[in-house]
DNA sequence: CAGACTATGCATAAAAACTTTCAGAAGCCA
DNA sequence: TGGCTTCTGAAAGTTTTTATGCATAGTCTG
């Protein structure tokens, strides 16, 4: 289905259109030039035009390409491989995450812990350091002191210190298996020093649970060699969601500023 | 699908159209009524005239309701909250990466140059860099000379340069939405120098994609105020699954050598 | 066996979908 | 900045798809 549309070089909108038929891979097919249009939010002409960028006579010739192959496959009963079975068991832990997130009470006291609080400490060592680094990221464009401690050492204490006199509340912790002892010591350490820790791990037993003012679970996915960690990902995004959501207004322009500020270096194409 | 023809007195002719849906139940909604009609061996007015004698107003509204029976992910009710409803898509697009999998062609044609690659670069800025070190982390465990580029810079291309030098025949790419200007440059500028990129990247129509060896699409969550990249995570974990599949001797002794360091130096609890 | 009714396909009219043209807008390069 | 190219959507034009009238063949009933 993807190889359809590649090496085509496509302009802004072409992608748009593209990426809204990759997504509804099978159904794709069903859908008239006006309806694609409509969902990807272009107006129909593009579409078509989109169909002869690719190669295609018209639209009806891609979607008749559309319906070859994305029909055809559609198995979920067969034997799936390791890759497979460690993917789906992911979607399956997003699922149950979904459910969990029916009541928002925890991830709505975390998120005004952590909007409240100036700095705000992000910690996560050893493989729970890319994902400290992606909520910093992120959290960095609406909340203006993010601190993001993903090394470790004795230094980390003195920097809890001097965050603390610097007038933070709250910590988020991110600490999952295998729990690096580190990072258990500065949760202790952090909770006895006053800090209201918001604590993702992969569950509510963890040995962060005991010292954590709120713990956000979220399973890791133990199928392949290594730690699958989508699901204290998406928490982690979850959880800045809500922390812009209960202070919109500051977000919104700081947001505005980011957009400004990347138009005018160039950051990103497209 | 099958209860939508329930209930009405049908004519031959017309049980054979109805017959001929129901055994391409997913891919029906995309047929035209002459193509019905072909396929039942039927004129195409019968088709229209069907579709009336099941209570629609016309053939497609028939059509329409073939395709929200067939294609829908069959929701399970309820009001869901604006997290649920990004969880949830996340969870799909999940799914339909453990579909895409079913085929492991391009997973271990990537997954055969990175391992021969020495040293490897693995290149991420801007959102993509949390993702860079996240594959960075594990991937060090079991390959020997992994260089993980989170920044940009000019320094970049004189890396780009020292790595060839050093041996480097491949470079993993991670390149996400908004696709920072600088990423697609650095892998523009190695695929002239000759390296063989394998691009992570949203879609298969990515601007990356005319300069990549390898495309590996996973598609990045945009329900919420920021990209959740539960997605290309998933997607790196698998190419570096298969990369110690390629290379299983290596790859369980290195493994073996860290599990014994870290006991030694009581990293982890538990 | 005749008359009446239903079912079906053909031809064609109506409707919808698709393509093309054109003009404005946005980005690029000097 | 200003001219140039490229991209995009609105509207008009064209083709395809769908609906309907009509004639024929088959079937049931008396």
């Amino acid at each position: 289905m993807l190889d359809l549309f590649a090496g085509a070089r496509l302009t802004p909108t072409q992608r748009r259109i593209a990426h809204c038929l990759v997504e509804r891979a099978g159904t794709a097919a069903a859908l008239s030039s006006a309806e694609v249009a409509e969902l990807a939010g272009v107006s129909q002409p593009s579409v078509t035009r989109f169909a002869i960028a690719l190669g295609y006579p018209g639209y009806p010739a891609l979607r008749r390409a559309l319906r070859d192959v994305g029909g055809g496959p559609a198995d979920d009963g067969g034997e799936d491989n390791a890759m497979q079975v460690a993917i789906k068991a992911e979607a399956e832990h997003l699922q149950r995450l979904k459910e969990q997130l029916g009541s928002l009470d925890a991830v709505q006291k975390a998120a005004n812990l952590l909007v409240a609080s100036r700095p705000l400490p992000v910690l996560g060592l050893r493989a729970a350091a890319p994902l400290a680094g992606y909520f910093g990221y992120f959290a960095s464009k609406v909340h203006p002191d993010v601190r993001v401690w993903d090394t470790g050492g004795t230094s980390l204490l003195d920097r809890l210190d001097q965050a603390r006199v610097a007038g933070a509340g709250a910590m988020l912790a991110l600490v999952l298996p295998r729990y690096p002892r580190e990072s258990l010591e500065v949760v202790k350490e952090a909770r006895a020093m006053g800090y209201a820790v918001v604590a993702i791990t992969d569950s509510a037993v963890s040995p962060v649970a005991e010292d954590a003012a709120v713990v956000l679970p979220a399973a890791v996915g133990t199928r392949l060699v290594f730690d699958l960690h989508t699901g204290p990902m998406a928490m982690a995004m979850v959880l800045l969601q809500a922390m812009c959501d209960a202070d919109p207004e500051p977000v919104q322009r700081r947001l505005e500023e980011f957009e400004a500020a990347a138009a005018r270096r160039q950051l990103f194409q497209g």
